[in-house]
DNA sequence: TTCAGAAATGAACGTCAGTCAACATCGATT
DNA sequence: AATCGATGTTGACTGACGTTCATTTCTGAA
């Protein structure tokens, strides 16, 4: 039996099984990213993760599980810039639209993202999951502010995530119109219970540069 | 060469290559509400329209784009049957809400389309185009009695139909509470532009039952 | 009856997610 | 240092599934 095994990474064992995780986990981003999650093939992300083929299912229990921890990293990635640009707001309903125009603006420009996108129940299930605590936490501030009005801040981030999922899908077969982006955001600040009058306002403002991946 | 073959069914060749397009598509239909997308198979949706396995291949260039026609199939009945009940309304703006609450009601009740949720994509993207032409011609009608407020009524309801399928997926994982889709849906209204207050107004009124299906 | 084209057929193929028995590596114990 | 059990790794293998295609069957016209 271990003796410490403290957290962090102890063993040469637990050193090694976490760097092949990470390497599984970066190959399969690399891989989705560039054909799609259905043309990603195991053994291909298990080749460019230089480990062996049946290696990725001991880290993983299958294909769909990977995949979902990828975009799950990919999502956290996205909350650590969007988080560093937001901190000097003091307006919470400006800290969640400028999340919901960041997260559309990396997910049409960002040429990985395009793929991901046509999986949309597992993009937006992990978008929910990564950055939903975040936004549930500016909806329920604006919320309290009187900025904006519902229920139940989950709900509306909830349909929000799938809600900016599909406009990303429309945006990126080109069907929309550069200036669409704004009025999304707009529409979705209304999904939130705010008057159109007041999103367009918050849409006016300057918005603060996204610090690099 | 063929001396008439007018619209419609003429000839047997014809006559017997409709029904076999039926019967596949209404086989699609009960397998994949029986197991889901991906668990279904070519081969058994083929044995149950009663075709050899290669037949299926003369109709449809794919699984892909059979999955698809019967969705949009699915959507139509839908449609047909809101049309129905909302031919007697005089508020555009109700006519849209109706059309969104028997939407997710169908969804989240009949257990055939849990199945189909699970490709939000897909599904999404047929109630686009099959739901979209009524619900977008609703949309402009409310919007020019000033009870909605938007710029383009497609990116609206592109952006609700995502929404749409993602409170039903949240709905059928059970986490959700009932009167939360009278809340989705007087979000809804709010990503059309509509206040809050009207939204719920709306929502007070007395729905007419669907027709059966 | 004959024939050519349209449609149906199902065996065969290639691909891929997932499995497993053999093997390698490591930490602990003596 | 030698040994042992446990943890991880490996890659050949399997079964399943989407798709293809050479062959057969059906149909309407001549």
């Amino acid at each position: 039996m271990t003796t410490g095994a403290v957290a962090g990474t102890k063993t040469r064992h637990e050193r090694r099984r976490r760097k092949n995780r990470e390497a599984l986990i970066n190959a399969g981003y690399k891989i989705i990213a560039e054909k799609g999650i259905d043309a990603a093939t195991m053994a291909e992300i298990a080749e460019a993760a230089d480990v062996g083929a049946g290696t990725a299912y001991n880290h993983f229990a299958s294909k769909d599980e990977l995949v979902m921890v990828v975009m799950e990293q990919v999502m956290h990635r996205l909350a650590i810039r969007i988080k560093a640009a937001t901190e000097s707001f003091d307006d919470p309903a400006q800290v969640f639209a400028f999340g919901v125009l960041t997260t559309m603006q990396t997910a049409t420009t960002d040429s990985r993202w395009r793929w991901l996108l046509r999986r949309s129940e597992v993009i937006a299930d992990a978008m929910f999951r990564v950055l939903g605590p975040y936004a549930i936490h500016d909806l329920e501030r604006a919320a309290k502010a009187k900025r904006f009005r519902f229920r139940d801040a989950a709900l509306v981030y909830r349909m929000a995530t799938h809600a900016i999922v599909g406009f990303c899908l429309t945006a990126c077969d080109g069907e929309t119109t550069p200036g669409d982006m704004n009025e999304a955001v707009v529409l979705l600040l209304g999904l939130a219970g705010m008057s159109r009058k007041e999103a367009e306002e918050i849409c006016k403002r300057n918005w603060p540069k996204l610090p690099r991946d």
